[in-house]
DNA sequence: GATGTGGCGAAATAATATTGCGTCTGAGGC
DNA sequence: GCCTCAGACGCAATATTATTTCGCCACATC
């Protein structure tokens, strides 16, 4: 199973540095119980090893005036993997569009978008993705309000599922 | 305009901190062209004021056991705002609700879910959300693959619009 | 029971964060 | 035009933290 490499202490390592990621090596290293250095040891591994991807400070958006998030539901022409591939790239070079999530079901992709104001992302709509190569049609959802928004992964729920194959 | 009470240091320090929340403050200093003590009050400052709203880790899902992420796209029976309130409480309730975010349109609530595999994600999706009160429809899309998962905001839109406004 | 591997922690050192303070610049009042 | 003051800067000093070094212990292997 994924993950089973890892002990307790490095799982713990990983739910404290997503919940603070700034936390000092320190304060880590007395939150999960051991020294200094070989809690900083465990966090390069993790790192190194790919289960620390980055870290990132997180922004307020309508602090910072990006007032308008919207969910832009994708359905292409081509399901072609060339097709598919070349819309990905067109999503990753639009600023605006944050995620980018190619589902099943009839939806190909799910988009989601930010932008200062509903006008800067009318354009961007019209003139950008609506109008791109391939794209058959776009259902947009503003949203309105976010009544959740956790960063990262429910470690409670690792937890529980490892017990139990204990 | 929302963000204006920023100069530009502070948003080359957000941008900064967006795309590496570790970095050290010396390092941040040198970017942005001051000396360590006005960054760090800068830094300080941006927090306490709520720009920057936290720090966390960016944990591969993958790697820790979480295989499967889906979309959920929920449809409620009741629109009251008690109604509503109480279903985002729910959505609090569920670890394996990473976000929910009500829209405009005839989906109520978009659900962004995360799974270890998916029975469990079916169980869920079977004895917990569709079966939750006032819940009408859910419609789910499994992500096939994920493109793009830009954290943060798009800062380059943003200096580009001020210089325009300026 | 010898031996090697891996992880721990104490101590020392290097780097960083943080505080205190003197200086400069720009806005507003006289 | 000049004075004054608030705000922000940078230097220098200090406190805290990160990082390296090293010896010790537990466990698995043979």
């Amino acid at each position: 199973m994924a993950g089973s490499k890892l002990d307790p202490i490095d799982r713990h390592i990983l739910a404290e540095l997503q919940a603070d990621g700034r936390m000092t090596n320190v304060e880590l290293a007395k939150r999960v119980g051991i020294s200094a250095p070989p809690c900083l040891r465990r966090v390069r591994t993790l790192e190194e090893s790919g289960y620390i991807k980055g870290y990132h400070a997180d922004v307020d958006a309508r602090e910072l005036g990006f007032e308008v998030q919207v969910f832009a539901m994708v359905r292409l022409q081509s399901q072609a993997e060339a097709d598919l591939s070349a819309f990905e790239a067109r999503c990753r070079a639009w600023p605006l569009v944050r995620e980018c999530h190619m589902l099943n079901g009839e939806i190909d992709f799910i988009l989601k978008c930010v932008a200062p104001d509903l006008s800067t992302f009318q354009s961007f709509l019209t003139a950008e993705l609506t109008a791109a190569d391939n794209v058959a049609s776009v259902k947009t959802s503003l949203v309105i309000r976010c009544a959740k928004d956790e960063p990262g992964l429910p470690f409670d729920v690792l937890e529980a599922r490892l017990s139990k194959s204990a």
